[in-house]
DNA sequence: GTCTATAAAGTGATAGAC
DNA sequence: GTCTATCACTTTATAGAC
């Protein structure tokens, strides 16, 4: 992308994820965050111009490569006639699974969830642009999947699907991970009880 | 309650409520908070002892109220015949509707919401000990209503209908209130959404 | 119970040497 | 591109007058 030094960026960003999940955008300092990179901390001024173009930068970079994967999985099904409503929520949830296969892409969850809890309009603003024609292509496609739905009711009810999805992916939840059962086992089970979930909320008459 | 006065303490308390909605308990000092209440900015030290303490403060002022009108609505369905999943469902979530009518509850709901983003063991702990007890005759009576499932199955619906619900009451989505409705006409729609969709995806096979 | 004043530490950002 | 040093400011919390 330029010539600049990636190890050092790179690791800033790998740092304020971690710590942004944690701590929240305002909970975390850029003390302890160059500190955890082990960087100096100038360099997150030099390499970003400011904070607030840090936070954005971490949005960026992982939201291109999980908008992308949704949206090559929809086409892949989008308009077929044997594609149910459990396939369109796998493409759409899948990608965010296999995001968090990797521990950083699992903070990045939490770190999204906490977007979602930040009312703030900039960020809601930004997200809104990445996600924007994502959202509106499934939506399209649900629409085509549950035609006895009303485009009110169906958008009410993804919206409600939204709010599980974010809350399971996020970690929110009470239900913890038992020890018998290893991290991707717990990850392919969240999946296929949000799938089922939500399949029935969108589809009920 | 005691004979220092309410009023000081109670602005704090309301002031408290809307800033840390709006921006967070991070993202809320003590400055913007003592001024917006209109009081000195000592008043909160000498009121709650520190910052933290008003964080919970804010909390059980709500939750002992909101907690006890589930439990009494429960109460009055329990164990009955003809009681169904949706009459549970709206035990718990009327008396969250009926919070937010006042504009003060309903800024309550974001900062509950906040709660949730936030990770915080010691926070979590605390809602723990407030709404644990809550929680748990709630699930004893959705495992009444539906027999079928098994305990495991059981948490993990609830544990979606949770997500679903902070995501609707805290007003994440993306659904606004239309311009031709009613602040209170949007809220019923909510909670009737809500409902459904939590009813469909709690009772399916 | 409320005030002013201030302590002690932390914050994001930047100038300038290397 | 990385460093130190520092500016200008904000933070929570408290001591002590009234």
């Amino acid at each position: 992308m330029n010539g600049s030094s990636p190890s050092t960026r790179e690791r800033i960003l790998a740092a304020a994820e971690a710590l942004f999940a944690q701590r929240g955008f305002d909970g975390a300092s850029l003390r302890q965050l160059t500190s955890a990179a082990g960087v100096n901390l100038a360099a997150v001024n030099y390499h970003f111009g400011s904070k607030d173009k840090l936070v954005e930068e971490v949005f960026r970079r992982r939201l291109d490569a999980l908008n992308a994967h949704r949206l090559e999985a929809l086409a892949r099904i989008a308009g077929q006639p044997s594609t149910t409503v459990e396939d369109v929520l796998d493409a759409f949830i899948r990608p965010a699974l296999e995001l968090s296969h990797d521990d950083h892409g699992a903070l990045f969850m939490r770190v999204l969830a906490r977007a979602f809890a930040e009312h703030d309009d900039t960020l809601r603003q930004f997200l809104s642009d990445n996600y924007g024609h994502v959202i509106r292509q499934f939506t399209a496609e649900f629409a085509r999947l549950l035609p006895h739905l009303g485009k009110a009711e169906l958008y009410w009810r993804i919206d409600l699907v939204t709010g599980a999805l974010t809350h399971a992916m996020s970690g929110f939840g009470l239900i913890r991970r038992q020890s018998g059962v290893s991290e991707q086992a717990h990850r392919e089970q969240t999946i296929t009880h949000l799938i089922r979930f939500s399949a029935a909320g969108l589809s009920h008459p």
